[in-house]
DNA sequence: ATGGTATTTCCATGAAACTCGAACAAGCAG
DNA sequence: CTGCTTGTTCGAGTTTCATGGAAATACCAT
């Protein structure tokens, strides 16, 4: 059921934190950034980052990849990719605003 | 601060009960729903379908109006449209996917 | 092996979410 | 006013989340 995985994505990224640490991580770009930069730059914990790093790993929507001692996380555009098309399908399954989202130019 | 708004809509949309809720005002279109009829779809208590339906109003992503006894809930659209301009934007800030994203279309 | 850096796992704790039944409020019909 | 339907608020119990300190693990350098 789709519909399960993508509200534990919605869940994941319904925090403020993990929504901050996943647009550092956009913003990073296909670089990516070690745990310990994301762990400086939010100023949280680091038992904390890494709780949340979990989480998003779980849902997809981060990777991380192993650079001898320090881990590059990074974001996972693709399944963000997906949430959008679901987000925007349950939108405008059979509702008025699919002229809205035809072209975002408007 | 837009991103504590959005991690709220996230959030809200963040569980399975209200994902269906707001799926199944999406469907129903600019007609909406009574919320009795939500809570016969839905099978759940009708206390618990207010606390979930408080919080979609909450964030902006629903809006009720009352016709006698009976109250319509609707989804609202330009809010979501709005959150996914904002997923979209912190996808596509300055990553490698604007390639991607970049023409809907393509 | 020893030591050092980078991250995770373990554990605990306070806060918040989810759920529901029961009592209450709002609004219409006679 | 009385009664009925519709929906919300209250009270309470169980579960999950968020947080971080301390200990454990992974990996490299010497």
């Amino acid at each position: 059921m789709k519909l399960e995985q993508a509200a534990k994505q919605l869940e994941a990224l319904g925090n403020p934190t993990r929504l901050n640490l996943y647009r550092t991580l956009v913003r990073a770009g296909a670089a990516g950034r070690p745990v310990g930069y994301l762990q400086e730059s939010l100023g949280i914990a680091a038992s904390t980052l890494s709780h949340h790093l979990h989480r998003l790993i779980l849902t997809g929507l981060v990777t991380q990849e192993r650079q001898a001692t320090t881990l590059i996380c990074r974001a996972n555009y693709p399944i963000m990719q997906d949430l959008i098309g679901f987000l925007a399908d349950e939108c405008c399954a059979d509702a008025t605003c699919n002229s809205a989202t035809g072209e975002a130019a408007a």
